[in-house]
DNA sequence: CGTCAAGTAACAATTCCGGTTGCGAATATC
DNA sequence: GATATTCGCAACCGGAATTGTTACTTGACG
């Protein structure tokens, strides 16, 4: 349900630098490769940066590399570092009378977690080493 | 305003018609009880008309009432019905000669029909009679 | 025939997201 | 030190999707 291109880009380019993990890459190489701009790829590696998946450099010669071995880092390790569930969440409870609404916001929600765990440890299986 | 409201509305509606399914509902009644519109109301419940969940009848002392006893409905033919995957899908394959893509298509996405899969088998085993 | 309620189309308001621009901070090269 | 390069970040724009709203048509009932 949820559009959203993000984890594309983010996997696609782990993906890609796993293939040559030392070699240092800008985003608007990186912009250049995925058909997007060098400020949505910031954006969206940023947030990788920020779990220890990546490292940036600045200045001349600077641009993004793998922070760990590529065989180190899963699937997983990319979903839970972009922080948006592809599944999608149950709204907050409106009526906490009722018990028809309490019942059920219980059941899906509880649902919904055991979904969004399996998922997780289905993507953390595969490492981005494993995908090219 | 939240994404997916939907699927809330119907089950609430559903959950609560099944409390006394033999009363006749409109959709301004509905609505209110909801708090949204009419009109949003006749959408939501006009897919799960079509799906066979529900029937409506127009005119005096028309509205809407179930089609089956609440414990033949469950909380997936609700969901299948809306037709509204709370699973994301995959992005399409842009770049068919990359192998690197490619891998990552296949993997992500065979995770994402198993999840689906699991979650409608989890949502299949709840009916809206057991929900109040 | 008159009333009520679903069905439906059209439009506005809101939200979300990617794309874009601009500027500042950091760092290598000269 | 000056300059060029690159990330970081904030602001804004435009399109897509969803919900809310109005208005009208269709059908059933008394
Ligand atoms: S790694 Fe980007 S198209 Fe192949
Ligand atoms: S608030 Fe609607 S059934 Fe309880």
């Amino acid at each position: 349900m949820k559009r959203n291109s993000r984890l594309s880009l983010a996997l696609h380019t782990l993906g890609h630098m796993a293939g040559d993990p030392d070699r240092m890459r800008t985003s608007a190489d990186i912009a250049e490769h995925a058909g997007t701009n060098p400020v949505v790829v910031r954006r969206v590696l940023g947030r990788l940066r920020k779990a220890g998946l990546l490292d940036a450099e600045k200045g001349h010669s600077g641009g993004w590399r793998l922070a760990r071995p590529p065989q180190d880092i899963t699937l997983a390790d990319v979903y839970l570092a972009l922080d948006e569930s592809l599944i999608a969440t149950m709204a907050e409870e409106d009526a906490p009378n009722c018990s028809v609404e309490h019942a059920l916001h219980r059941k899906v929600s509880s649902v919904m977690e055991d979904i969004e765990r399996s998922l997780i440890e289905r993507l953390a299986a595969t490492t981005i080493a494993e995908v090219k």
